[in-house]
DNA sequence: TATTACAGAATGAACGTTCATTCTGCGTAA
DNA sequence: TTACGCAGAATGAACGTTCATTCTGTAATA
């Protein structure tokens, strides 16, 4: 049968490889040896490496949204909510560099590309928590009134910024520095 | 001798390549081609791909600075001159895309995190023209107190981020949209 | 004629992927 | 209990392709 260890070895492996060396940087075969497998092991579990990417993608999404949403709740106000969800991920990111590398990379390439286009033209689902919260803050008056990509560059723009910033030691974020951080990112955004 | 204008096709052309298809998308060959060069001749004005990369770099920031500095007057208030500077950034983006993008490309990707590290280390220049606005406005305690580099993410996290989505047609920034999202950042620098 | 600039073919390294082969663990027969 | 047979998991050498870079011959220039 299929042992799952074998595809989790494989799974961390690319994980390590391309968080840290990029796509070009983390040949199938570098993979393969980090994960103690041979090279031919990995196409036993996925078609090739587009797959690999893609899979091992949609596994950081499904665990961050799972950060996410510890502790969270509907009925608090935005603002709240908002200070909520940006402090969780950003100590996510902060403390699984490695993850936040990987989404960046997937993000800056044209996979990310491709999967935000069908995310934004398709209908909010819904893990897209942060939409409606944004949509919920428009309907209340509580944030400035601009287009939703707009409100999402405001928001994440920061965030996403300075925890690259954190990981490459151009600076320590700590508790402080995070919430100072997230409610500075508030201020552009509220009305 | 060297004329420069084949220079100048091969620099045009890497420049569209890289852009538009990334690093990795944009072999030699290709370059010459779209130059109407042969592949040997690239060799006689760049030592390698990494010079002709970084070179390319170094021509585009330079051509970014000249139009940051058209018609900034360090007199003027603090943020005056953070809108001044916002709005050319953000309008040089949209206006060349392919810059953007190139710009973009290098500084998620090895060359632009050493190109960061050795900005950072070394002691400002005189085109730090960023850096200087920052400590005036600490200095005056108009904007937060916080580390410049958490500045710079609130400052530039949500223009770059805006500035992606316009070029990948997520959003369309007219110059009232531009303003607000100008202000809108400020709003998360000011004290 | 001597020198330089050039185009494009040649080269070798590196890559993703394939596939003939080997290994492993389990069911079965003695 | 041991030996055998077998399915399919695992392997890594080999393949075809792509790439950056170098080499070679030729045209232009002086």
């Amino acid at each position: 049968m299929v042992k799952p260890d074998k595809r989790d070895e494989i799974v961390r492996a690319a994980l390590e490889l391309i968080a840290e060396n990029g796509f070009h940087g983390a040949p199938m075969a570098m993979i393969a040896d980090k994960a103690g497998v041979g090279a031919g092991t990995i196409y036993r579990y996925f078609e090739n490496k587009d797959v690999l990417i893609n899979e091992l993608y949609r596994e950081l999404e499904h665990r961050l949204y799972a950060v996410l949403m510890g502790g969270y709740s509907p009925e608090k106000p935005v603002r709240e909510r908002f200070i909520h969800l940006g402090s969780a991920i950003l100590r996510y990111c902060i403390t699984n560099p490695l993850d936040f590398r990987y989404l960046e990379q997937f993000h800056n390439s044209p996979y990310g590309v491709v999967h935000r286009r069908d995310k934004i033209s398709g209908e909010a689902d819904e893990k897209d928590i942060y939409r409606k919260l944004f949509e919920e803050g428009l309907a209340k008056k509580v944030i400035k009134d601009l287009p939703l990509v707009v409100l999402f560059a405001l928001a994440f723009g920061p965030l996403i910024t300075v925890a690259r910033d954190h990981i490459l030691g151009f600076v320590v974020l700590d508790e402080a520095l995070i919430g100072q951080t997230i409610a500075a990112s508030w201020d552009g955004l509220k009305r």
